[in-house]
RNA sequence: GGCCCGUUGGUGAAGCGGUUAACACACCAGCCUUUCACGCUGGCAUGCAGGGGUUCGAAUCCCCUACGGGUCACCA
């Protein structure tokens, strides 16, 4: 019983090429669980191999959304550990050492080909309708014929020869055993002619050095598992436990490209909009997971419970769509549970953006623009919903909507707010909730007019709608000024505003 | 095309040979409320893609078909 027995060690591995996509966030998020669930170890590695498509700041903007999301690591980039580098470019002696062995135990050999001549074999099998596949006629090219190539200035790639008739067993907690044949599987090039390795040799001698005990992964992965198996038994590696989560797929059911508009995509758009790390956290776990017994009743999950329950055997076999109303009832679920400063915090910047308070609100703006977001907070399904539910407390004059008017054309109406204007000019000190309630009593008595007669003229003059969160809370953050305004306003121009 | 994977209500999803086929979202109805929202209560699959088997008994096991997806890159 060796070290890797003892503890378990799980991987994410992005590409650096953008920023962190839902897809990747669940992936990392499972292979997190797993390893904190076996109090193992969690390693963020950057596999950088494909230098045209990395992206300069995408590893920062991985790293940042996995830490936003909760998600923290115990080896990577940024804080080293026992097995570092954690970027595969600074690893490229270690996969050369690897190769070397490869090669000379005759698991590997050079291949001439250039991208174009591969590329023209490839189309042809395909017009023909077979299974394209690497002929391997680098496979047995003499001394001489090599030599030949290398005086045209060719520069080779290097192949894995894949061994006939093998038949691969893969051991997926997911998705139990899983075989391939290996006649299916052509040579595949493992080191490019430049000297850098191709992804499918640098996660096999990554993951095994790092000493990574389960991969976890997305089932796109799957079909190149036999592959890295072949790899592993070649370098003498210990094969690690797999497990293939299902794809995601878009409300159409349909799987998710970068381009689909139909679904925000990336972490951070969900963060600039108001989301909560602990709702994608919670939705995310939901996508292709359930627990087990009793708690496959509920559907709340803080980290910590996460943590006690995931088990890579209840991860879905079967694809998850991605349900936008489900994510929103979650995010409303813990803004409502979250307290009002936290929520008021988030408001700020949207608020601000709009041009509706000063970019940090102090002393009475800040008092205010809490209340405000409390007013609203359980309606809000992400936080940037602030700026139009709250419109009506910063335009000059309501815009009455046709079920305003028609309540506002009630004979009653004109008794109410000239009371009301009355109650209020005289009126004196500070008008809170409890004041305006005292008003709108007073203007009861001395009209006689009660219930949804007296209130909704009020809510309808002041707000132009008939409906909206709490009126004397509403009066009170409008301020005396402005619903006195408003009120005044209805009535001089009654006739034009009811048309 | 070969090889792999999947298919439970409008949606997510539990279910592991015998259940009234959980639960949640959405929706509908009612209650609460001065309105909306929140909250609460109730309703919502004659049925588990289709067809064959196996079995006393199948959403659950096997086979076939259909559909969806993945992969066959000097991309991860």
């Amino acid at each position: 019983m060796n070290r890797k027995m003892a503890e378990v060690r799980t991987r994410y591995a992005p590409s650096p090429t953008g920023h962190l996509h839902i897809g990747g966030a669940r992936t990392a998020l499972f292979s997190y669980l797993w390893a904190r669930r076996n109090n193992g170890s969690f390693v963020v590695r950057i596999e950088d191999t494909d230098v045209e498509r990395n992206v300069a700041d995408a590893e920062q903007k991985q790293l940042d959304g996995l830490k936003w999301l909760g998600i923290d690591w115990d080896e990577s980039v940024d804080v080293g550990g026992p097995h570092a580098p954690y970027r595969s470019m600074e690893r490229v002696d270690l996969y050369q050492q690897h190769l070397q062995k490869l090669i000379d135990a005759g698991h590997a050999y050079p291949c001439y080909c250039t991208a174009e001549e591969l590329d023209e074999e490839r189309q042809k099998q395909l017009a023909e309708g077979v299974a394209p596949k690497y002929s391997g006629r680098c496979r047995h090219l003499t001394e001489a014929e090599r030599e030949a190539f290398r005086r045209e200035g060719r520069t080779p790639s290097i192949r894995f020869r894949v061994p006939e008739g093998r038949i691969l067993t893969i051991h997926d907690e997911v998705r139990g055993e899983v075989r391939f044949e290996s006649d299916g599987i052509g040579d595949f090039i493992i080191q490019r002619p430049d000297g850098r390795p191709t992804y499918n040799f640098a996660v096999v001698v990554d993951d095994a050095l790092m000493e990574i005990t389960h991969v976890v992964r997305a089932e796109e992965h799957l079909s190149n598992t036999p592959r890295q198996v072949l790899l592993y038994e070649a370098l003498g590696f210990d094969v690690p436990t797999f497990a293939h989560a299902s794809l995601i797929l878009n409300p159409d059911g349909k799987k998710m490209s970068k381009r689909d508009e139909s679904v925000i995509q990336f972490i951070d758009q969900y963060r600039e909009r108001g989301y909560l790390p602990e709702s994608i956290l919670n939705f995310l776990v939901l996508l292709g997971w359930a627990p087990e017994g009793d708690k496959a009743e509920e559907e709340i999950f803080s980290k910590e419970e996460l943590i006690n329950l995931f088990s890579l055997k209840r991860v879905s076999k079967a694809p998850a769509v991605f349900d936008t109303g489900k994510l929103n009832w979650l995010n409303n679920h813990y803004i409502k549970k979250s307290s009002t400063e936290r929520i008021t915090e988030l408001a700020i910047p949207h608020l601000a953006k709009a041009g509706r308070i000063s970019e940090n609100p102090t002393g009475d703006e800040r008092q205010w623009v809490t209340r405000l977001v409390g007013l609203y907070q359980e309606q809000l399904d992400w936080v940037a919903q602030i700026v139009d539910l709250t419109e009506v407390f910063f335009r000059e004059e309501p815009v009455y909507s046709d079920e305003a008017k028609e309540v506002l054309s009630a004979e009653q109406v004109p008794e109410v707010i000239a009371s009301l204007i009355q109650q209020l000019e005289a009126f004196t000190g500070e008008l809170t909730p409890d004041e305006v309630k005292a008003l709108l009593k007073s203007v009861q008595k001395e009209t006689g007019h009660k219930g949804k007669k007296l209130f909704m003229p009020v809510r309808c003059a002041v707000t132009g709608e008939t409906h909206g969160p709490d009126l004397r809370e509403t009066i009170s953050l409008l301020g005396k000024e402005k619903v006195l305004g408003r009120l005044r306003g209805f009535l001089e121009q009654r006739d034009r505003i009811l048309g």
